[in-house]
DNA sequence: GTTTCGGCATGACATTTGTCACGGCCGCGG
DNA sequence: CCGCGGCCGTGACAAATGTCATGCCGAAAC
């Protein structure tokens, strides 16, 4: 069933969002009158100051030109590795931190909860290709106020900004949804380390040498980590941890 | 890696570095869209007209932002899917189609073939994730003007749309090189099927059951193919079949 | 204190995988 | 015409993989 799920899934998600407005808490975002930048949360007080972290330069600047065209919004810093966000961010003291996951140096999940104990005045917006149910968990485990995936119509980036800058968590609901539905991770940390091992394709010898482990030791723990992802080989077992998010660090 | 190469590329490309491999076919049509539009270097004739094709909406919507801010491009279509990109661009006439490879319904890269083909005027550049090698030999084989990786600093995307729409071939010379430095998919079509059906981690029976084949027929082709791919596993054929660009369609 | 659990390891075993040699069928170019 | 290469298949064999039972150690939970 897990196959099927995520296959319909997917698509789920793609077709109703298209509809439906990204809303974790309450209040139904009509209040879509273009013009005034008042009406959301913001005063007629100083922009939202933004940081920008994509590893794709022109996403990133990409990003930034439709950010900034919000009067309400100014991005302050971009950052193309996860391990400049922190020194930046302290640097220009953003509202607001836009983050990829899939990044150099460090992912953005782990720079989410530097941010959070370094600033923890500025709130964490995770904005990734995957959808993958462990990232929205440990993201917001991490202290994220907000999660979309890049699926998500460009109009709505700009209002989940102010939302997260006013507090309020966005969450995409068909994604919140898939996330509960799958269990939590399953795999010990050890099992994860080797699956991140196996990813490249290496024989049991290959990853045994990289982990300075027992070629049987990595044997038995492919086997538990086949178990309990229900593959019924080291490859699946590999692509169905990956699809869940379960490969992090 | 190839981030300051890339960066150093562009502006390269632009000079007209030593000789750019790729555009050895000759076709000296320097006065060919000229007819209709003057100078390619002229500002003040009407703006060049672009068809934007990617599937993630956000990051869509954003290159159509950061586009729109130059005066002289004008975006005027959208697709998120590959098969929508035809109907699209014979109905709004673009002057440049941007296509990314990695879409549902149809590949940017046998989207840029049709496009060649029922409308011979409007050129394609392809915009992508990742620079495999062999993306931008089919692309190019498929009648592209140009091909960047979403690497590239944004402000050089302007750039090359205007370069293509003048007739110019744009092409990331590290990334040209390494595409010749890996020689042609080595791989019949039989085998790469048999590697499509084996990336999502089935047994032999299972590809065996997908592709009405016999399993030694399957275990013959997967020897092969390993053996040509130079792997020493399953595993380790498709993951290097998959950054040489030899598994799409 | 005892139980439980995760990490690490060994050894034995059945199954799967990868390789090789062989055969047949087709279409294409020398 | 005839060879070559791609496609499909069989059979046999060695190597890798996956499973299981069993053991030791330390830490956390009861």
């Amino acid at each position: 069933m897990s196959a099927d799920a995520d296959g319909a899934g997917m698509s789920g998600s793609r077709d109703g969002t298209s509809a439906d407005p990204l809303s974790a808490d309450g209040d139904g975002m009509s209040s879509d009158s273009g013009g005034t930048s008042a009406a959301a949360g913001g005063r007629d007080s100083a922009p939202i100051r933004l940081l920008v972290a994509d590893d794709q330069a022109l996403v990133r600047g990409a990003l930034i030109a439709l950010l900034d065209l919000e009067p309400d919004l100014h991005v302050v810093a971009e950052a193309e590795r996860g391990d400049e966000v922190l020194a930046l961010a302290l640097e220009h003291r953003p509202d607001v931190a836009l983050l990829d996951v899939e990044m150099p140096g460090l992912d953005g999940i782990t720079v989410a909860a530097q941010l959070r104990q370094a600033l923890p005045g500025c709130r964490v917006l995770i904005v990734t290709t995957f959808g993958r149910p462990g990232y929205l968990k440990r993201a917001m485990a991490a202290g994220a106020s907000g999660f979309v995936v890049k699926d998500t119509p460009a109009r709505q980036l700009a209002e989940a900004v102010r939302r997260v800058h006013a507090g309020l968590r966005v969450v995409d609901p068909a994604l919140a949804a898939e996330s509960l539905a799958s269990g939590d991770n399953p795999l010990s940390a050890r099992e994860s380390d080797i699956l991140r091992a196996a990813q490249r394709g290496g024989s049991v010898a290959d990853i045994a040498r990289d982990l300075f482990l027992s070629e049987g030791t990595v044997r038995n723990y492919l086997s538990s980590a086949i178990g309990k992802t229900a593959a019924r080989s080291r490859a699946e077992a590999v692509r169905i941890a990956e699809e869940n998010g379960w490969l992090l660090s």
